[in-house]
DNA sequence: TATTGTTATACTCTATAACTATA
DNA sequence: TATAGTTATAGAGTATAACAATA
């Protein structure tokens, strides 16, 4: 990967062996510029950002309004707008109103916007298997359950 | 997390127990961001943002030339030199001349800009390792182990 | 001709500050 | 007053296309 980031203990500079760990930190690092790679390449082949193809993953099972997209997307409201705006002008997303309150509104996909995710989802999960089909299926399961429990301990600790 | 990327088999919107495995697919992809988000916060801690830290993190060892960082960072060399020329406005690196091919540069850190990727690179160590502070040692080998694998693989595979 | 790097242009993404409308 | 959301503005990041200089 040549990154460049982590702790350098294990970077490129110094003899990459193929049997060299990484340790923890780099090897964390280091596959999470990978799997963002993967997930660029799948949402570019839509023709969308990641940031976008993260909104549309997000819209999948449920509507949204735009205060709580930036807290999940961890953004200011404001960047919220730009990019349901850039998604509503391409069609893939739209703003709903809720009656309840006239203040609010709630973001949702449209049918071109379920079927890009949809397919996008199919094409990532493709890819991150393939990524993965040399590990035995008790490391995969390994890996999956360390994932699981990490991203878990990420969410409390924020 | 809520991410919302992945398969969505075992997303936020399924039951979200913590007893529930996300499978490899979305756990991956999960902690890809999560990790890309103790990166970021890393980052902005000294003002950077996580392409400025990717690239400082690429200097620290060596002297690159524009293309070669354009391959590294997966970037149109027009991409690097508008990020070159930033880095270079905040005297963190700084343009080197090629005596023997006088089309050529080559990018290196500044004594500032070292100052600040050891820092940033110990801070970063620090935060994944809390990250990963649960796991057991076994644990955390297998871990290392695991995404080192990957990195590999993933750098064959392009 | 090929390679290295830059410039011009146009977009996306993001934050800050100020604003409107509704609660 | 507080909350939901937008607008205005500025800057970073990125790609495409065209370019200059050197090999």
């Amino acid at each position: 990967m040549t990154t460049g980031i982590g702790t350098g203990r294990a970077g490129i500079g110094s003899a990459p062996s193929p049997t060299t760990d990484l340790g923890v930190v780099d090897g964390l690092v280091q596959l999470s510029f990978l799997i963002q790679s993967l997930l660029g390449r799948v949402a570019a082949g839509h023709d969308v950002s990641i940031v976008q193809a993260r909104l549309l993953g997000i819209l999948r099972d449920r509507e949204v309004g735009m205060v709580e997209l930036s807290r999940i997307l961890d953004l200011e409201k404001s960047s919220v707008t730009g990019l349901v705006d850039r998604a509503e002008r391409r069609g893939l997303v739209r703003r709903i109103a809720v009656p309840e309150d006239r203040r609010a509104v709630r973001v949702g996909l449209t049918a071109r916007g379920r079927t890009l995710t949809a397919a996008a989802a199919a094409e990532l999960a493709a890819s991150v298997a393939d990524l993965v089909d040399g590990l035995s299926p008790a490391q995969q399961d390994r890996l999956s359950r360390l994932a699981t429990a990490l991203v878990r301990r990420g969410a409390q600790a924020g």
